[in-house]
DNA sequence: TTGAAAGCGCTACCAT
DNA sequence: ATGGTAGCGCTTTCAA
């Protein structure tokens, strides 16, 4: 077996307590007799006090709990979620804290031993959208958490960062909408749950599952409708994954449809460099060109000379995570609203045709 | 307070046990009482079994250590570093295993309080080059680890996954030989510990403090030595990160110097690209092309052309995870070399000048 | 400066 | 099907 404290105490001919101040509170004891212990320790093979049971004692972990509604590999492939990680990463680093990565199981059942199980002392929720039984099982845990999505009932008690999605889609979709755009598609990632690629139905923006998409589809709308544009004259379009090839895929049938759009407004910069994708497989199938917009700013929307709306990744999950380690004393400062910027590149200009 | 199972047994009238096995063993009572624990624990505001009393009792964690050298925002910065992690993120999701992402702390005093502290079940190790006393800590915790750089004193029970350094470093060099190089310059990251940016003088490739850098460099000098080009007449350049700016950084003294070499060999593709970036930034000053080569290939490398040397990043993580999670009954399966290609693009060409 | 005692909250064995 | 008992390995008063 291992060795334990007990163990050490035995073979140095002191107490527990006096071993354990060997570890925690060097003052506590005279410097010889701490190394008498440390060698001994040593000598034995003892790696020290046990992590869990000292977390045990002490009540707490020094780890916080990262929550993804996707598979966790999604933390590490999305270029926003990686940035959004880093700036929780820096903060967590500073106060000697670990980042415990936790994927949100698709089945119900299995979130609860999920959260339940986790062994840290708050969470981060990334992106958790309507998925209420998920934040109710970590409402019921009983430790601090911060979203970033807005929800409806939050709580003076929640912690929150985020932005004014709904303000900042409306400032894309109006700018598109002063070049002239009026044959429009949203595309965002599972508008309803389990829907095919493609357009679908949706008889209001405030319909879509996840905050985040109705908050951005409804800005998109508000800006056409000040255009002239009615809801029902929008096409959307779901894509069944937030990635290139989703979006390539959630775009094609109206590509190949008699009366494509002039311009697709994604929910997401790596949806809407599908569509770029897309485009280019197609090659010049509509005779004119089509403006796309994408939604974050990540690296690639630059380099692919994407119109986007610039929201500050890394500094969201730096203040997520400082809301969580350095909580402030007024709970109403637990509520954050980020800036957000437009940045008009080549992807978008005016109506040309057809 | 918050409750406890205690608490929630006395409520209902029963023992602890029964409340235990509610959660974690529901065939082991009636369905009836069952509910009737739930709920008056639903009551009471009772948030399941604590999870680090849960794991101290069982004896295992449910929870790997990943440990990086550099500082964690490292982790969701470098891409490489990402898709490695995606892989081992793969895994343990398959395995219902958490990732404790930890920092190495550059302060060798606080290493041992990061690995002793954590709980977890085992540790991944990306990219711990010679702090030996590093790996000393992890194998003094007793835990089953893995690491991804070749070690000397690697020993039976030590589990590795990585790739013959050297002999895909003499791939890439060699294809450069033959296009007639003869000027040149190697770019590694902390080639030697505290230098500055630049060219260094480096007695040997063996000498490189890190071993990766070590492999790479070795196996670049063996295919110049080859070519004729004996190891003193390389220059060695050295970045202090191994980030694009870094990478540009530390050839822009060369380029600008009066006789820069025809090719540049770099130990990453991230540092290729910062060197293809000094060079656009520099203009047409040297009159002739330079040849660059990278390695890994990440995404960014494919885009810009860059001739490198593949490397499988995913799968390198997958098995790191599987070797931990899926130890193999042959200690000697625990030692994985996998295969690189050389992959040739537009950023090498014959030799051309001066 | 050191040690004894009292748990932290839970699970697993063995009875009943 | 349920409960009693005995710790898991440690820290922290408090008293000596």
């Amino acid at each position: 077996m291992k060795p334990t404290l007990q163990d050490v105490a035995d073979a140095v001919g002191v107490s527990r307590s006096t071993v354990s101040n060997a570890y925690s509170r060097p003052d506590q004891l005279s410097a010889a007799l701490r190394t008498k212990i440390l060698d001994a320790a040593r000598r034995l093979g003892y790696p020290g006090p046990n992590p869990t049971a000292r977390s045990l004692r002490r009540g707490y972990v020094g780890a916080l709990g990262v929550l993804f509604t996707s598979e966790l590999s999604y933390a590490f492939t999305d270029p926003f979620a990686v940035r959004f990680l880093a700036g929780v990463s820096r903060t967590a680093e500073r106060h000697g804290t670990g980042l415990l990565l936790m994927p949100l199981p698709a089945d119900r059942a299995q979130v609860r031993g999920v959260v339940e199980n986790a062994a840290v002392d708050g969470f981060c929720v990334y992106c958790v959208g309507d998925e209420d039984w998920a934040l109710r099982a970590i409402r019921d845990r009983g430790l601090p958490y911060v979203t970033t999505a807005p929800r409806a009932d939050a709580g003076p008690e929640d912690r929150y960062v985020g932005i004014d999605e709904r303000a900042a889609a409306r400032s894309v979709a109006a700018h598109v909408a002063a070049l002239g755009h009026r044959r429009v598609a949203l595309l965002g990632e599972t508008v309803l749950p389990g829907v095919a690629p493609g357009p679908l139905r949706l008889a209001d923006p405030t319909d879509a599952s996840h905050p985040t998409t109705r908050g951005r589809l409804t800005g998109f709308a508000d800006a056409f409708a000040a255009a002239g544009v009615a809801w029902p004259a929008i096409t959307v379009l779901n894509a069944t994954a937030n990635s290139r090839a989703a979006g390539a895929a959630a775009v094609a049938p109206v590509l190949a449809g008699d009366a494509p759009p002039t311009t697709v407004l994604a929910c997401s910069d790596v949806l809407a460099l599908g569509v770029l994708d897309a485009l280019a497989a197609a090659g010049p199938r509509p005779a004119y060109p089509i403006s796309v917009t994408g939604f974050d700013d990540i690296a690639e929307a630059a380099a692919a000379g994407l119109t986007t709306v610039r929201q500050p990744a890394e500094e969201k999950g730096r203040l997520a995570a400082e809301l969580l380690l350095e909580p402030p004393v007024d709970p109403a400062e637990g509520h954050l609203v980020l800036p957000t910027d437009l940045v008009v590149r080549t992807s978008t200009g005016p109506v040309s045709g057809s």
